[in-house]
DNA sequence: AAAATCCTGACTTATTTAATAGACATTTGA
DNA sequence: TCAAATGTCTATTAAATAAGTCAGGATTTT
């Protein structure tokens, strides 16, 4: 029930290049530095969103990579989906026994709720709200 | 993102209890057999559900597992929590830097809230309702 | 021409998942 | 009393996935 580092890694590539949006290209190496990740392994990611036409790339020196759309454009389900595959609890959800079947459609729903209603903008403006104490444990 | 066969399995285990609450035991070959899985793996999923006491076994002929509560009183959360680990997008959610922390919180208690107000009765007294059209296909 | 970047595919390593195997303990019913 | 039907426990294994690493090439700017 975990999202794989290539969701959160690729959540983390796009919150930059929000932050920088209408500044001009920003590299993967800037990127993995500034976030103490492997350079490489951001490549791998970054390929499918630029497929699925999330990102634009510039290559050569002082090139990197912008957003393809207006941060407000793209929810965070557009970078989970392209990267973790399709939003549900289970693979095959149609061959369940109905109980189930409904409990797994009602785990999908509300995940996507929150994901689909998420954009980068709201992702790059965020100011700590100080929500801290009673959301900080969970069971 | 998904929920591994020792939460489905396990679910698939309780809500056959639930079905047989007050009737004697059920043996996890029963179960096996009906679902068609290996027993012996369900034997190791049953344990730590009789561990957290949510089920009491029966040993010898005849014997088996019975639900350890009425089906009210365990929830879907209950289970998966014991067989998956805590509900949560992502391990060390403290960690994490606000805007992300927030996003990982409101999926956490998004699913939280459908499973914790899932009950066995509930899964093991559903009859479909036929919503099967709008809901089938997922994107 | 040199440096900085993106681009591609193959490879590797660690972890988790999903079992499988085998021996042992307990209880029931004939 | 004994055989069959169960649960209990520990170890091992095979497959898949996650998470990177590596090597080299292509493109653009200075």
């Amino acid at each position: 029930m975990k999202i794989s580092t290539k969701g959160r890694y690729g959540l983390t590539i796009m919150i930059e290049l929000a932050k920088k949006h209408g500044e001009g290209p920003t590299s993967l190496k800037t990127i993995a530095q500034a976030n103490d990740l492997s350079e490489h392994y951001l490549e791998q990611l970054i390929a499918p969103l630029r497929n699925a036409g999330f990102v634009k790339s510039i290559r050569g020196a002082y090139g990197g990579y912008v957003l393809a759309k207006g941060p407000k454009e793209i929810s965070a389900g557009d970078i989970i989906r392209v990267l973790e595959g399709p939003i549900s609890p289970v693979e095959g959800i149609e061959d369940e026994e109905p109980a189930k079947r409904a409990l797994w459609m009602r785990i999908r729903d509300a995940v996507k709720g929150v994901l689909d209603n998420t954009t980068l903008e709201d992702l790059a403006n965020h100011t700590d709200d100080g929500e801290t104490d009673s959301y900080m444990f969970y069971i």
